[in-house]
DNA sequence: AAGCCGGGGAC
DNA sequence: GTCCCAGGCTT
């Protein structure tokens, strides 16, 4: 692709000016360790990098190797996930150090085409990771180099699609020097982070002002275009917290369904009145009737959650573990509680309950 | 191609 | 409230 303003070496040598004057001070880039590497492209996916650093600090001291994360249960790597959000992610990052470490012999995955089929890893990644760690001139497209692109060269197709990401890849794929395409890929994404920011960007004191299609035809504020489609779903949700003696009742969640993989307590959505009738056979006590309101907002849910408390008689013990069985419900006490992967909303109430 | 998957920050 | 974030998988 030509550019009136702009042919591809200048624009690199531009990007890379700018990002030689402006990094940003990230400790992943102090180490060319693929599993480290590996380990930050995957926290960072659609999150960002002030919110996933403390999750890189905690998993690098957790597991300094991969084999380290190999070998460690998938409950504790969920729990140190907890809060993060996208799950999957971390049930993704654990089959995959166990796939490389006990089939592929220890020895990551070299090569852009190598690392595109571990799971949890598309073109994003494998590109950054190629690049970062193997010196491969493979050009990472994000959301940030989606909008420098757009707006440099004037690119106006609904980056959503899928015909438009082939695309901003082949110009990024372009554009990158073969000689230096690891700091060119993170000059891109700190340009699109600290300058080329999505609303309200400083472009008076942008170096590439005079080459900036958008900017020069009042287009900075409409570029990239996105048409947006996130339809939010209203949820009403009723957990029943039921404690006899010092153990608490969970439910590890199914696939299918937000949360898969992580703990929190049985519930019913609509009418199902099932649970209610299994309760009453445990002579419980209720602790408060109405149960405590919260709302939770998530990207594609606004959850309207209720927690009725329920004390159960030591006496009906006996009874509840034959219903936990039924039922797939953990018995856990509290003292183990801390040790659950939890969503955000669990732990919230949980801290209200001063636990 | 469209839907789904979390949580948080900026505006 | 809306939009976006160092995206990827499933249907």
């Amino acid at each position: 692709m030509k550019h009136k303003y702009l042919d591809n070496q200048a624009f690199s040598q531009h990007i890379i000016r700018w990002y030689r004057d402006n990094p940003r001070d990230l400790p992943w880039r102090e180490t060319q360790n693929p599993y480290h590497i590996w380990l930050s492209e995957i926290i960072l996916q659609q999150t960002r990098v002030a919110q996933g650093m403390p999750y890189y600090y905690k998993f690098v001291e957790a597991y300094p190797e991969l084999k380290n994360l190999a070998l460690a249960p998938e409950e504790e790597v969920l729990r140190l996930w907890q809060g993060l959000g996208y799950y999957s992610r971390a049930r993704n990052l654990h089959f995959c150090a166990k796939q490389i470490w006990f089939e592929l012999d220890g020895k990551f995955p070299e090569s852009y085409a190598e690392l595109l089929k571990l799971k949890g890893v598309g073109s994003y990644t494998a590109s950054a990771i190629s690049s970062f760690a193997f010196g491969e001139a493979q050009a990472v497209v994000d959301g940030n180099v989606f909008r420098v692109l757009a707006r440099i060269f004037g690119i106006e197709s609904d980056i959503a699609t899928g015909k438009a990401k082939k695309e901003f890849e082949a110009l990024a794929n372009e554009l990158i020097p073969k000689d230096n395409p690891a700091e060119f890929n993170q000059a891109m994404m700190d340009f699109g982070s600290r300058q080329c920011v999505p609303k309200n960007p400083d472009c008076e004191n942008c170096p590439l002002k005079r080459n900036c299609f958008a900017f020069n035809n009042d287009l900075v504020q409409k570029l990239p275009v996105k048409i947006n489609k996130t339809k939010v779903k209203e949820r009403q949700i009723h957990y029943h917290v039921l404690t006899c003696g010092n153990d608490w009742v969970w439910k590890k969640r199914k696939s299918g369904d937000i949360w898969e993989g992580l703990f929190d307590f049985p519930s019913r959505e609509g009418a199902d009145e099932s649970l209610d009738d299994a309760l009453a056979q445990l002579n419980p006590e209720k602790i408060n009737s109405e149960g405590k309101e919260y709302r939770h907002l998530l990207s594609h849910q606004k959850l309207n959650v209720r927690f009725s408390e329920w004390k159960l008689p030591t006496s009906s013990y006996a009874k509840l573990q034959k219903i936990c069985e039924e039922q797939d419900f953990a018995l856990v006490a509290e003292e183990e509680i801390e040790r659950l992967a939890k969503p955000k909303l669990i732990v919230n109430y949980l801290k209200d309950q001063g636990i």
